[in-house]
DNA sequence: TAGTGCATGTAATGCGTTACATGATTTC
DNA sequence: GAAATCATGTAACGCATTACATGCACTA
């Protein structure tokens, strides 16, 4: 396994042929969440992919506008199937948010509140967009929606919690 | 604000003196959940902050043991507060094991079980952990231990969830 | 015909982790 | 006396993001 990019390659090319425009595309809308990626890692890796022939690449270009779609080899099936069994399971959170709460004791307590509140706004505006996304409905394959119904579960228990912490340290605003 | 330990420094020197072994040491019990930091990090930007004058270094060496232990200067508090109330809110995951069960239709049903179960296990040790970390009992600020409980309250939720997702499945091998 | 979206790609930059280096002190 | 812990620091490396460059095709 190259680097950060290849399970997302190999995995969405599980789903079905795609080009390193949709690959970008489909992750700013699916993945993005909680596994990001970028052209820069994209691009070089599909060829590196195809050199050791765990995709390969077919052009389909319209007219002059070059475009190649990918698709898994039965290798690469291997290796996605491979990865997706490995134990190396390490999650990192970089939550900023959370990192302000955990230092809100610098602040007077009405402004630690607002911090809270942030917080809790900004999982709800994350909920909408998520919500959004619920709207078409099952033309995925089950555990992609299995994943979508992990944020939208995910999201609003963020929200309440903040909306209970709120509550709780408005009754109590000596102690949080 | 420099880059992203300066908050954790300034954040951590705002509870009380530390030099840049002990930030490590408590950033490693405490923020690593949601927020890491490495020496590589830390004491070039110890010495960069002290330039700026945010914070004030001492020398507390032991007999020949070099050590110099860090305060924070009112600009420093200043800075901390300016970075508390600021509006960027950024947050990325990179949970690993969520992106395999984004992928685990690539799997037969047992095996994309297994994927859960796995989850499940991952939470739950954290859980044991955080619980370990409870055991000592209030000497924290308030946010700290508001933080703590947010950790507790987080990882009980997504082992519950697992356990949900694999009871459902089980009951209903065919489809996610 | 102007603007948006499709499409591929690279270079620079910044960043954090890992590994290493060094040595003192405390604990068993 | 050995091992663990305290303590500071740097260099190399890998990696991902950002910004840029280029151009076609479709749509309003």
């Amino acid at each position: 396994m190259g680097n950060a990019v290849t399970p997302v390659i190999l995995g969405l090319l599980s789903i079905g042929p795609r080009s390193g425009y949709e690959i970008k595309a489909t992750v700013d809308r699916s993945t993005v969440f909680f596994w990001a990626a970028s052209y820069g890692q994209i691009y070089p890796e599909l060829r590196r992919l195809e050199s050791e022939g765990l995709i390969k690449g077919e052009d389909a270009s319209n007219g002059a506008r070059a475009r190649r779609v990918y698709r898994l080899t039965d290798a690469g099936r291997q290796e996605l199937k491979a990865w997706l069994l490995g134990r190396n399971v390490k999650m990192e959170l970089r939550d900023e948010s959370l990192l302000r709460l955990f230092f809100a004791d610098a602040l007077p307590p009405e402004q630690a509140l607002l911090l809270i509140e942030g917080r809790r706004r900004m999982f709800e505006q994350v909920l909408e967009t998520l919500r959004e996304i619920d709207a078409r409905p099952g033309e995925d394959p089950p555990f992609v929606d299995l994943v979508l119904r992990w944020g939208l579960a995910y999201t609003a228990w963020e929200a309440q919690w903040c909306a209970e912490q709120i509550e709780r340290l408005s009754a109590q605003p000596t102690r949080a």
